[in-house]
DNA sequence: GTCTATAGGCCGATAGAC
DNA sequence: GTCTATCGGCCTATAGAC
C-alpha cells in the first residue's frame, strides 16, 4: 500500500508519548492541550487519534508503561545480604528515577486524572514496586542486620525520600550522581538502624 | 448602607478559599472551573471576581498564605538540646501536614502554575522552612549529637519523607498519630546518625 | 497517516441590573 | 454582593478529503 503524503508512523508514535509526558509533566495533565502536544510532535491535532483513542487513554499508557518499566528494570537475589539488596535498591531507585524525571513526577502526579480502573490497575502495579522494598526490610528485620518499627511505614517513607531527589536534581548541580546515590544510602541505613 | 439581596459576604469570603483549596487539591488547579468552585459555594461564577482578581491570584493566595501560616506556627528554642529540636520539627511537621493536608498538596503540586513573581516569592518562603530544620542539623553536628554528611540534602530528604506521610495517611487507618509521629522519629533520628 | 474543517461545549472574565 | 447574560476564545473529538 502506497504511503500518503507526509506520513512518517515510525517516529511519530514515539514522539507522540515523548511530547505528551514532557509537557503532562511540566504543565500537568489537565492544563495540555490535545494542539500544544500535536505542535510539539509536529502533526495537527487529528492526527494524534491516530495513535490514542484519547487523551485519558494517552496519560493511562504513559504511567502504565513506566510502572512496568520500572518492575522489569529491577532485579534482585533473595539469598544476598539484606543490607546489600537495600544498597542496591536505593541505587536503583534513585538512578531510575533521575533517569525518568517525567514519568516518575507524572507518576505521583496525574493519578487523581485517571479513571477509577485505569487507577486501580496503576496502583496495584505500584504496590507490587512497594513490596519489593518491603520484602528487604522484612528480610533484614528477620536477619537481625536491621531495627525497623514498622516496615510497611519505613517502606513508604523510603521511598518519598528517594522519589524527592527529582524535585531538586539538576544535572549542572554541586553533587553529582554518584554523591547523592552515596548520602542517601547513608541515610537509608542510618533509618532502618543499620 | 443596605445589603442587597442575598449578600452574605462574611461567609462567601472563607467559603471560597475553602472550596478552591479543596476543588484545586482534588482535581488539580488547571481542571477546576471557576464555575465549579461558584457552585461549590453557593454563588454564581461572577460572583467570586468580587473576592479574587483572577483563578491564578486565587491559587497564589492560597499558596502564599499557607506558608506564611506555616512559618507562623512553628516556635523553637536554638538553645536546646538539637536532638530534641529535632524531635519537636518532625512532629510539627507531621502534625502541620496531616491538619492541612490540601494546602500541603497544592504547595507542592502547583507550583508550576504560578506566575513567575507569585512563584519566586512562595519559594522563596519554603527555602526559609527548609532552613530551619538545615540550622537544627548544622546545629546538631556542631554539638557532636549528629553524624550527617551534607545538612543541605539532609534537610530536603527529611522534608520528602515528612510530607510523604499526606499521601497515604487516613484518618480511620490502622496506625494513629501519636504513633506515626513516634515511627517516623525513629527514622529521621537514625538518617541523621544519633 | 495526515490534513482541513467543524461540531458542540466549556472556559475566564466582564457589564449592568437589582 | 450577587445575579443574569454574554463576549471571545479554546477545548476534545470526529468526518471526510487526499
Amino acid at each position: 500500500m502506497a504511503r500518503t503524503q507526509g506520513s512518517r508512523a515510525e517516529i511519530t508514535g514515539p514522539l507522540l508519548r515523548d511530547e505528551a509526558r514532557r509537557l503532562f509533566a511540566r504543565q500537568g495533565y489537565a492544563a495540555v492541550s490535545m494542539r500544544q502536544i500535536a505542535a510539539a510532535v509536529g502533526v495537527q491535532a487529528g492526527a494524534l487519534y491516530a495513535y490514542t483513542p484519547d487523551k485519558q487513554a494517552l496519560l493511562a499508557d504513559l504511567l502504565e508503561s513506566h510502572m512496568q518499566d520500572l518492575l522489569a528494570a529491577w532485579s534482585d537475589d533473595p539469598g544476598a545480604d539484606p543490607l546489600a539488596r537495600l544498597e542496591r535498591f536505593v541505587r536503583f531507585h534513585i538512578g531510575f528515577s533521575l533517569d525518568h524525571p517525567d514519568a516518575v513526577f507524572l507518576s505521583y502526579m496525574e493519578l487523581r486524572n485517571l479513571s477509577p480502573q485505569n487507577f486501580a490497575r496503576i496502583a496495584g502495579l505500584r504496590g507490587r514496586y512497594e513490596s519489593i522494598l518491603e520484602s528487604i526490610l522484612r528480610d533484614g528485620v528477620g536477619a537481625s542486620v536491621m531495627r525497623i518499627e514498622d516496615p510497611k511505614l519505613t517502606t513508604l517513607a523510603l521511598i518519598a525520600m528517594l522519589t524527592g531527589v527529582t524535585n531538586w536534581y539538576r544535572e549542572e548541580g554541586r553533587l553529582d550522581r554518584a554523591r547523592i546515590v552515596q548520602i542517601y544510602w547513608g541515610l537509608a541505613r542510618g533509618a532502618v538502624g543499620a
